[in-house]
DNA sequence: TTGAAAGCGCTAACAG
DNA sequence: CTGTTAGCGCTTTCAA
C-alpha cells in the first residue's frame, strides 16, 4: 500500500506532479495542459476533460514558487502584531486570517513585542518573502516611521490598523479612541463621579493620545475641572502596573471616585488593589477599562469597558489591503481610505448607574 | 528625491534588483555575482568586495520565489491552531514565531476553529504553499487522522503539539495531562475534599481523556471512591457552559466540595455561579482549573490552576520540526521524538491548603 | 486547436 | 578565478 501510494501519487520521492509529467502521459504539450487547467477557451472540450481527469487522479498541485515567480505574486500577506497574547489582537488575527482565506490568501504572522527594532527587522523579513501586502499595527515604541514609508514608496500595499501614524500615506482602520474615551468618561460623570483619574502609558502611540484627549474633553465639557494631577502616566501596561499605581493614586487624592484606565488589564490591576484597600467598587470608586478583554467578565465586580471590534477590524484591514493589491496589479491608481469602526460602551458592575 | 529613489533602488517600477542587473553594472556574469554574494571560496576577494558593496548600495534582495523554485525549499512553516483567542495557544504561537525567526523561517498561521473540515482544508492550503513543514494541534472534532497521515506519507515533516493523536507516526510535543490532572486532583484531596467533581468536554481529544484519567486515578489512589455521577460532560468549553453546569452539579450533589475543571474558563464559570449561589470558595467548595490563563489571576478568589508551558511548547515544537526538515534535506533518516513538558500546579486562593 | 519557445531569477556543475 | 549553461515549473505569446 505504501509503495503503491508513492508511485501512484508522485512517481518520484519528492511528491511533485508537474505539468510536464501530465503532458507526457497524455502526449500533449506543457502549454496545452496549462491552458486546459485554466480553462482557456482555445482548448477543446475533450482535451480539457482528459487533462482535468488525470490531474485530479494524480493529485496535481501547481508549484506555487513557479507560479509566483512567473506572475510576480505570492498570494501571501504579512501581518505584524505588537503582542499576540492580547485578546484584542488575537481577535484581529482571527479576522485577518478568515478574510484572507476567503480570498485565496494566506498570512505570515510576525510579532514586534512592541519593539521598534523588531518591527523594522520584520518588515524586512516580509519584503524578503515577497509578500503582496502588509498589515501592521505600530509598536508602542515606534516614533519614527521611515521604515514604513520606505515600504510604501516601494509600491507595496500597506494598511495600518489600530495603532496608526496619522501622517502616513496609506489606508487605515481605526477605532475612534477619542470618542470612545469621551463616552467612557462621560458615563462616569453621569454616574456622579466628581474626581476622575486617568491612567495611561508613558509612550505616545496615537491610541494613548486619543484616549487621553477624549478623557480630557469629557471632563472639560462637564461641570468638572480638568486636573493634570489626576492623570497618571505609568511605565508599562501590565496588571502589575495598574496594581501599583492604584495605591499611589489613592494616597495622592483620597477623594478619587472614578478611574478611566487605558486598558482592561490595568483596570483589573486597579480593581484588585482597591478591593484589597477595602475600597468599595463602584460605590466609592467606579472603574472603566478599555478593550473588552475576556477577563473583564470574571472580575468581581465585572468591569465596565469599551468594546473594540477586533475581529471586524482584522477583516476590514484585509479588505482594504485587498483593494489596494488589486489596484496595483491592474495598474489602476487607488485612493487611500480611512475606515473608522465604532466602539461600544459595555456597562457592567464596576460603575454606578443613576 | 522620490524619483531618484525609484531609479536608484530599482531601475524599474516593481522594485526588483536582480543578479543580472548587478552583473551588468559590474561587467561580470550572473554566476559570478551569485557566488560572490554567497561567499564562495573560488571568487577573488576583490570581486567579492565590489559585488557586496554594489549589492548593498542597490538594496539587493534575492527573489525568494526563484530561490525556492531552485532549492525546492520555502523557509516557511505552517502552523495550525484550533483557536487563537486562547491564552495558551497565543503563547504557543509566540514561541513558534520566535523560534522560527531565529532560524530564518517564517510561519503561515491558520486557524481550524476546532472544526475537522477546516483542518483538512487548511492542510491543503499549506501544501499548496509548499511549506517546508507543518505544526498542528488537532481540532476537538478530529477523530479521523488520514489527512495528517497523507501529509506525512508525502514526506512532509509534521510535528503534533498539545492535542495529538497517539498513533500518528511523527514527532510530538505534549504535556503530561494525566499526571497534571492527577496532581491537581490530589491537591484537592490533600486539602480535605471528599466529593470531587470533574467537568470535561463531550469530545475525545487525547487531552480530555488524559485529564479525566488523571482525575480518576487520583481518586482511586486515595481513600475516596470513584463515582461516575460526579463526572460532568458538557457540550462546549465556554464560560457559559461552566456557569450552567455549576448549578446542576450542586443540585445533584449538595455535598460536592471540590471541582476539577478541564480548563480555566470553565472553572471561572463555575466559580462565578457558585458565588452567586452563596457558596463559599474555597471553604465550602474548592476549584481547580487548567492552563493558567491570565484570567485566573483576576477572579476573586484567584483560581488555582495548572500551568502549561505554552511558549516553551511552541519553541520545542518548532525545534523538532527543524530537525526533521534538516534530516529530510540531507536525506538522513530521522527517528521521531516525543517530548513531554512538565506542568506546574499553581496554588492560589480557590483551594484549601492544609 | 495545439505546440514551441522565451523567460521569470536563481543555483550549481562544468568548462575555460 | 570567471563565464557558460542547464534547468527548477509555470505562463503566455506567437506560430503552425
Amino acid at each position: 500500500m505504501y509503495v503503491i501510494l508513492i508511485f501512484d501519487l508522485c512517481g518520484n520521492y519528492t511528491n511533485s506532479m508537474t505539468l510536464k509529467k501530465i503532458a507526457d502521459k497524455l502526449g500533449l504539450s506543457i502549454g496545452t495542459v496549462s491552458k486546459a487547467l485554466k480553462d482557456y477557451p482555445d482548448i477543446s472540450e475533450n482535451t480539457k476533460k482528459r487533462v482535468l481527469t488525470l490531474a485530479e487522479e494524480l493529485h496535481y498541485r501547481p508549484n506555487s514558487f513557479a507560479q509566483s515567480l512567473r506572475n510576480n505574486e505570492s498570494k501571501v500577506v504579512g501581518l505584524i502584531i505588537p503582542e499576540i497574547t492580547h485578546d484584542f489582537f488575537a481577535k484581529v488575527i482571527h479576522g485577518v486570517v478568515d478574510a484572507a482565506k476567503e480570498n485565496g490568501y494566506v498570512i505570515i504572522l510576525l510579532q514586534s513585542d512592541d519593539f521598534y527594532e523588531n518591527e523594522k527587522e520584520q518588515l524586512d523579513l516580509l519584503l524578503d518573502k515577497n509578500v503582496d501586502g502588509i498589515l501592521i499595527s505600530l509598536s508602542n515604541t515606534t516614533t519614527n516611521v521611515n521604515h514604513i514609508k520606505e515600504v510604501i514608496d516601494r509600491g507595496i500595499p500597506v494598511v495600518l490598523y489600530d495603532k496608526i501614524f496619522k501622517l502616513l500615506d496609506c489606508s487605515k482602520v481605526i477605532v475612534n479612541d477619542r470618542k470612545a474615551a469621551y463616552n467612557a468618561t462621560s458615563h462616569l460623570i453621569r454616574g456622579g463621579c466628581k474626581k476622575i483619574a486617568h491612567i495611561r502609558g508613558n509612550l505616545d502611540p496615537q491610541t494613548t493620545i486619543d484616549r487621553f484627549l477624549g478623557y480630557k474633553a469629557a471632563i472639560e465639557d462637564s461641570d468638572l475641572e480638568y486636573d493634570e494631577s489626576l492623570v497618571y502616566t505609568i511605565d508599562g501596561l501590565s496588571f502589575e502596573n495598574g496594581y501599583q499605581v492604584a495605591e499611589q493614586m489613592m494616597k495622592d487624592h483620597k477623594d478619587i471616585d472614578g478611574v478611566f484606565a487605558f486598558t482592561d488589564i490595568i483596570a483589573a490591576g486597579v480593581l484588585m488593589r482597591l478591593k484589597e484597600l477595602q475600597i468599595a467598587i463602584p460605590s466609592q470608586v467606579s472603574i472603566v477599562g478599555f478593550s473588552n478583554w475576556f477577563l473583564t467578565n470574571v472580575t468581581t465586580p465585572k468591569l465596565t469597558t469599551v468594546d473594540q471590534p477586533g475581529y471586524e477590524m482584522g477583516r476590514k484591514a484585509f479588505e482594504l489591503l485587498l483593494k489596494e493589491m488589486k489596484a496595483k496589479k491592474e495598474m489602476i491608481s487607488h485612493t487611500k481610505e480611512i475606515v473608522e469602526l465604532s466602539t461600544n460602551l459595555i456597562i457592567r458592575d464596576s460603575t454606578k448607574v443613576v
